[in-house]
DNA sequence: AATTGAGACAACCGCGGTCAC
DNA sequence: AGTGACCGCGGTTGTCTCAAT
C-alpha cells in the first residue's frame, strides 16, 4: 500500500491564478509553512492541485524571490552557466539567488536562445567545432574578452536595414548586443544534444585563449596538437587545456567564461574522448560558410585574398553588383531561411543581395582581422600572429586552415552593433 | 478600428528518482 | 521488498499583450 494520491484530480480549478486564491495559499504557507502540498489545497480553501500549489508558490509566491528583470550580469551568468550546464535550469538557477528555473527557462527560451545559436541547425545536430567555438568567442564577448576583431567599416548609411525583416521588433530595449544585429530572427534548435550532453565544466577549467598573445606555448599546445586518434588538428585541446574561449588580447582569463566544445566529463577528459564524436565536424572555413551555412550544395567559396567582397559564389557571381557585402549577405540569408524554417536557398540569397542591400560593404583583409588584436607599432604582436597563420613549425609557409578559419568565423560574427 | 501574428511568460504535463507506507 | 504517491525537474502549451498592417 503506497501513499495516498496528492489530490482527487477532478473538479480541481486550472489555469491562472486569481489574487484570492494567492492571498489564500500566501496565508496558509505563512501560517504553516511549506510543504504537505498533498493536504496544502484542502486546508488552504483552495481547488487546486497540490502540484499547482508548489508550482505557484515557488514560482511567483515565495518571499524571497526577486521580481523585475534580469539584469546584464544575471545574464551573463545565464549563458556563461548554460554553455557549461546545458539546459539544467534548476542548477543554474541556484546561483541566481531570488530567480525560479521557470523564470529562467522562459527567459533563456524568448530572450537568449536565439542570439546564441546563430546558425540554423536541425534538432539534435550539432553545431561544427568551428562554429561552437566561434560561438563561444560570441558569448565571451561582454567585458574585454572577444576574440575578434572589430569591423574596419559598415559603409551602408542605414546599417539597420540590414536587419532581416522577418520579426517586429519589441517595444522593450534588449539588453544584448545582438538584438540589432542582422542576425536577428534566427530560427534556433530547441535544445540541442549537445547542450544535454554538456555536463561538469567548471569555471576553472576554462582557458581563455589569445591567439596573439605572446604565450605562444599555450597557442601550441591548445591548437596545433593533434588529436592521436584521428590525427586532425582541432581548435581545443584537452586535459589542463581542456576548455578553449576565443577572446581578444585584452583579457586572457575570464573567470566567468565557460566553455567546453567537447561536452566531456571534467574528470575523464582525454584527449581521445574530446575528439570523439567530433572528429568530423572540423570544417574548413569554406565548408562551413558553404555548407553548413549558405549553400547546401557547398559550391560557394572563399576570396584567397579576402580583398574584394567577401564569398564569390563559384561562377554565377551576381552581375550589376557594386561592391557587395557578402558578409551581410550571408546573414540576410541565414536569417531569411530560418524564418521560414526551410532548407537554405541559395537562390533566395542572390535575390537578397541584388535588392536593396548591394551597397553594404564590409570588406575585410587579414590586416582588418588582425586589426582588432593589434596596436599600432606592435610589430611583435603581428610577427607572431602572423607566422602563427601562415606558417608551420620549421617556418615554413602553410595554410592553417582551422586557424585562420576561426579567426575569420570570429571576425564574421562580429556583426554590426 | 479591427485583425493578425509574434513575443513573453505563466502554468500545465509527464517523467524519473525518492520515499512513505 | 514492493507499490505507488510525492517531489523536482525540464519540456510544452495556453494565454495575454502589443506592434504592424
Amino acid at each position: 500500500m503506497g501513499r495516498a494520491p496528492c489530490c482527487e484530480k477532478v473538479g480541481l480549478k486550472k489555469g491562472r491564478w486569481t489574487a484570492e486564491e494567492d492571498e489564500k495559499l500566501t496565508k496558509y504557507i505563512q501560517a504553516n509553512g511549506e510543504g504537505s502540498w498533498r493536504s496544502l489545497p484542502k486546508n488552504a480553501g483552495l481547488l487546486r492541485c497540490g502540484k499547482s500549489c508548489r508550482l505557484r508558490w515557488i514560482n511567483y509566491l515565495a518571499a524571497d524571490l526577486k521580481r523585475g528583470n534580469i539584469s546584464a550580469e544575471e545574464e551573463e551568468i545565464i549563458i556563461n552557466l548554460h554553455a557549461s550546464l546545458g539546459n539544467r535550469w534548476s542548477l543554474i538557477a541556484s546561483h541566481l539567488p531570488g530567480r525560479t528555473d521557470n523564470e529562467i527557462k522562459n527567459y533563456w527560451n524568448s530572450h537568449l536562445s536565439r542570439r546564441i545559436y546563430s546558425f540554423r541547425r536541425p534538432v539534435n545536430e550539432r553545431l561544427p567545432l568551428i562554429i561552437e567555438t566561434a560561438k563561444q568567442g560570441m558569448l565571451a564577448k561582454s567585458g574585454a574578452g572577444r576574440f575578434a576583431i572589430k569591423k574596419k567599416k559598415i559603409s551602408h548609411p542605414q546599417k539597420d536595414a540590414i536587419r532581416v525583416p522577418t520579426k517586429r521588433p519589441r517595444k522593450e530595449n534588449n539588453t544584448g548586443d545582438f538584438s540589432n544585429s542582422n542576425i536577428e530572427g534566427i530560427q534556433l534548435p530547441q535544445t540541442p544534444a549537445a547542450e544535454k550532453n554538456t555536463l561538469s565544466s567548471t569555471i576553472n577549467d576554462t582557458v581563455i585563449w589569445d591567439p596573439c598573445a605572446e604565450d605562444k606555448e599555450l597557442m601550441d599546445l591548445v591548437v596545433t596538437t593533434p588529436c592521436p586518434e584521428t590525427g586532425r588538428v582541432m581548435l581545443g585541446s584537452s586535459g589542463e587545456k581542456a576548455n578553449l574561449v576565443i577572446c581578444p588580447g585584452e583579457e586572457r582569463r575570464r573567470p566567468n567564461s565557460i566553455f567546453h566544445p567537447s561536452g566531456g566529463e571534467k574528470e575523464n577528459d582525454s584527449f581521445g574522448q574530446f575528439c570523439e564524436g567530433i572528429e568530423n565536424e572540423m570544417l574548413s572555413f569554406n565548408e562551413v560558410m558553404g555548407k553548413e551555412l549558405l549553400d547546401p550544395d557547398g559550391d560557394s567559396s572563399l576570396n584567397d585574398e579576402g580583398q574584394n567582397g567577401l564569398l564569390v559564389h563559384s561562377g554565377e557571381r551576381q552581375s550589376g553588383v557594386s561592391s557587395p557585402d557578402k558578409t551581410v549577405d550571408v546573414f540576410e540569408s541565414i536569417g531569411d531561411l530560418s524564418s521560414n524554417g526551410e532548407s537554405c536557398d541559395w537562390h533566395s540569397f542572390s535575390s537578397i543581395s541584388t535588392s536593396g542591400f548591394d551597397d553594404c560593404g564590409v570588406d575585410w583583409s587579414w590586416d582588418d582581422v588582425m586589426g582588432g588584436h593589434l596596436e599600432i607599432g606592435d610589430e611583435t604582436k603581428e610577427e607572431n600572429m602572423l607566422s602563427w597563420l601562415w606558417e608551420n613549425e620549421k617556418g615554413e609557409e602553410v595554410v592553417n586552415y582551422e586557424k585562420q578559419n576561426a579567426m575569420l568565423l570570429g571576425f564574421f560574427l562580429d556583426l554590426p552593433q
